[in-house]
DNA sequence: GATAAAGTATATAGAATAAGTTGACAATAT
DNA sequence: ATATTGTCAACTTATTCTATATACTTTATC
């Protein structure tokens, strides 16, 4: 897995909302200045973790951002593949997005990715943003 | 880390050759084809790996590959870092890439990121192409 | 009900990367 | 001399990354 920008980012936004959490809603702005990431392109990734179910938005004057479940409840796990997809290093070792590649010609080698791919899956599986403030 | 298709070919490449130590040359068409790797892709990688120093070739007919070093000196880790760079999920984790990105704000997070690169990182030392034979 | 403060949607762009393909060139065993 | 091998550089084609730009919708408040 290689962990993009955007993931990231997505990861600072729902810490900062995890630690509001229960208390009132965050801006964009706010978020951004933050977390100094650009205001258009976190607008992009809030979308998307709506559209996932991590976070609800009120529109208009106060308005603003927060987390749609508790931060015990949401997993890196989820949100990393929300974003940038695969948490395996290669899809042959994904569960969620499998397909054929050419390591598998060698089982041992196969078997190599697979181990990494288990780590890195119950590693942030295992983890919420609970833990992370 | 991802592992793109160009490290999956130079792995079993590398493997058939391992399988072939001291014994003849393999030549780009006999590993293109063992592989089902493109030929002319295959070319540009084992150029690669032959200034990375893992094999050595001979020009003209009888020609061929060969591994340079014996298969147990040759790790997983090397091989991999010479094709797709960073073995790290992120480059604020990676020890021979470091740069600064956005999760070292967060310390939970960064050192999380810093468990997963340690265990893909020592998985892939400490597994060397005989391992695979 | 006008206005301003928010979020939403869509399009575009420039750079980098991935995964090759093409074609010419160099070395050497026979 | 020739055929067989490896070498090198350039090009291509598609996709992804990391944004930026514009326009639009919703709604609290005066």
């Amino acid at each position: 897995m290689r962990l993009s920008r955007k993931s990231e980012y997505a990861l600072l936004a729902l810490i900062s909302l995890a630690k509001n959490y229960n208390s009132k809603l965050m801006t964009i702005t706010q978020l951004s200045k933050l977390n100094e990431i650009p205001q258009k392109y976190l607008e992009q990734i809030l979308v998307i973790l709506k559209r996932s179910g991590y976070v609800r938005s009120v529109r208009g004057p106060k308005g603003g951002y927060k987390l749609a479940k508790s931060p015990n409840l949401i997993t890196l796990a989820e949100i990393v593949r929300s974003i940038d997809g695969p948490l395996a290093p290669v899809n042959s070792t994904s569960v969620y997005y499998f397909t054929h590649t050419p390591i598998e010609k060698n089982k041992n080698l196969h078997k190599i990715f697979k181990e990494i791919r288990d780590y890195v899956s119950s590693k942030l599986e295992n983890t919420t943003l609970k833990d992370l403030l």
